[in-house]
DNA sequence: AACATATTCAAGTACATGATTGAATACTTG
DNA sequence: CAAGTATTCAATCATGTACTTGAATATGTT
């Protein structure tokens, strides 16, 4: 009776995991997911920020609470949901990675719809790091304001790209300028070298956003108390 | 237009990450990428190992197939499956440590079937690492030895759990031994660390299997050349 | 206490998925 | 070339999921 228990065990246990794997399995939650991997937010907030109704992205969330990828706080009228760990936030980096190497279609999307990226050698993590360390760069963080206050890289300057045509004077033009923002996909930090670039300034692109600096464990910068934290 | 733009540029890019959570959103599909974790696999072994009409088992595969996440390879008869890459294992990975963090239930399930594992110590890669580093200890391989023969850790000694008790004299008494198997749901190496026990030798059991060895990037030692590479 | 607002709930509909079954395909062997 | 076998395909059924809509709940404000 040990093999019938066993496998009885496995079935539920992968049944398990696959609770997990069924909130994954929605663009519309991925799309919640890294949209909370740079700060916690509201239903109302993901609804419009992801063009969902309240209602709809209420659901999408009670999904991913289920399988335990988010977690949800109450304050007067708001919730707000944030992810659950920095474990969730590698697990979607994993998809990521896997579906940007073996997906031919995820190839093809960002060739298509980010042309100019090709052009604009990134700067790795890695990279960033170094030149860091060795100084004599200006790191540039183009999110909005209140995510940037949530928490940025160490060192970092916010000049959100909304506000960069008029605060160009305030960027030096000897250095060269490292802009960053929300991942891989977010397209600010690309907007922000163009016009760097246009300005005369020696600009690059951070290959990968604020949450996969704060994934690899790193220190990061935050000015709301409590919310960055760990 | 560029935010329309933008807004189907990530409606399109999250749908096909979704796609490989799709893949993973079925228990029956994530036991097969377990299986293949160890060693590629005929549709009909998988079939076979998982409880599944062999007409089912095709199906899922082509499912994973869709998403990337396998590959098959045509032999005769035959048609071998085997994971895309190793991306694709420490994706499962990360999904399978999300479970054990996020989800209760996956804790009462390991504590309901594996009564005995909680008395008994288990080692880490890391700490095995070290002691294989220090030396004085038995690494023992109880998978079946065709597993074995697809890969193992480097100095490890196969001894299939099945043939284990003829096979205790071969065995000295007074070095520890650390058994391991396919993974940390596999209940090889704790039958076999009773079994060494109850002869009264010093046995533990590793936490995680070979394929998490593998996905470390070390080395691993193989006997059917072509098949452990990489 | 009445009202306003964020969120959740419940019901309905369209669509997607998983398992079963039997047939079709592709390759090997005699 | 006929028979046998592993795999895939196609059709079906039951079930599950995504989104919409309108109502219910819970909290804050006047």
């Amino acid at each position: 009776m040990a093999i019938r228990r066993n496998r009885d065990f496995k079935i539920d246990l992968f049944e398990q995991f696959a609770r997990i794997g069924k909130a994954l399995a929605s663009g519309r939650r991925l799309e919640i997911v890294e949209l909370l991997a740079q700060r916690e937010r509201s239903v109302e907030d993901l609804a419009r920020m992801s063009g969902l109704t309240t209602a709809n992205a209420s659901q999408h969330l009670q999904v991913l609470r289920g399988a335990g990828l988010v977690e949800a706080r109450k304050e007067g009228l708001y919730v707000h949901y944030r992810l659950a760990g920095d474990d969730v936030f590698r697990l979607w980096q994993s998809l990521r990675s896997v579906g940007e190497t073996r997906l031919a279609e995820v190839d093809r999307l960002v060739r298509t719809y980010l042309t100019d990226r090709t052009s604009l050698e990134a700067v790795s993590l890695r990279d960033l790091k170094k030149r860091i360390r060795d100084g004599g760069i200006v790191l540039l963080d183009v999110r909005p304001a209140e995510e940037y206050a949530y928490g940025h890289i160490p060192g970092a300057r916010n000049v959100p790209l909304s506000e960069l045509k008029m605060r160009l004077d305030g960027l030096p033009k000897g250095r060269e300028i490292i802009a960053y923002c929300r991942g891989p996909y977010c397209v600010l930090s690309d907007d922000a070298v163009a016009i760097l670039r246009a300005s005369g300034r020696r600009a690059f692109r951070l290959e990968q956003g604020f949450p996969d600096w704060k994934a690899l464990g790193l220190k990061v910068g935050s000015t709301t108390p409590g919310s960055a934290s760990k």
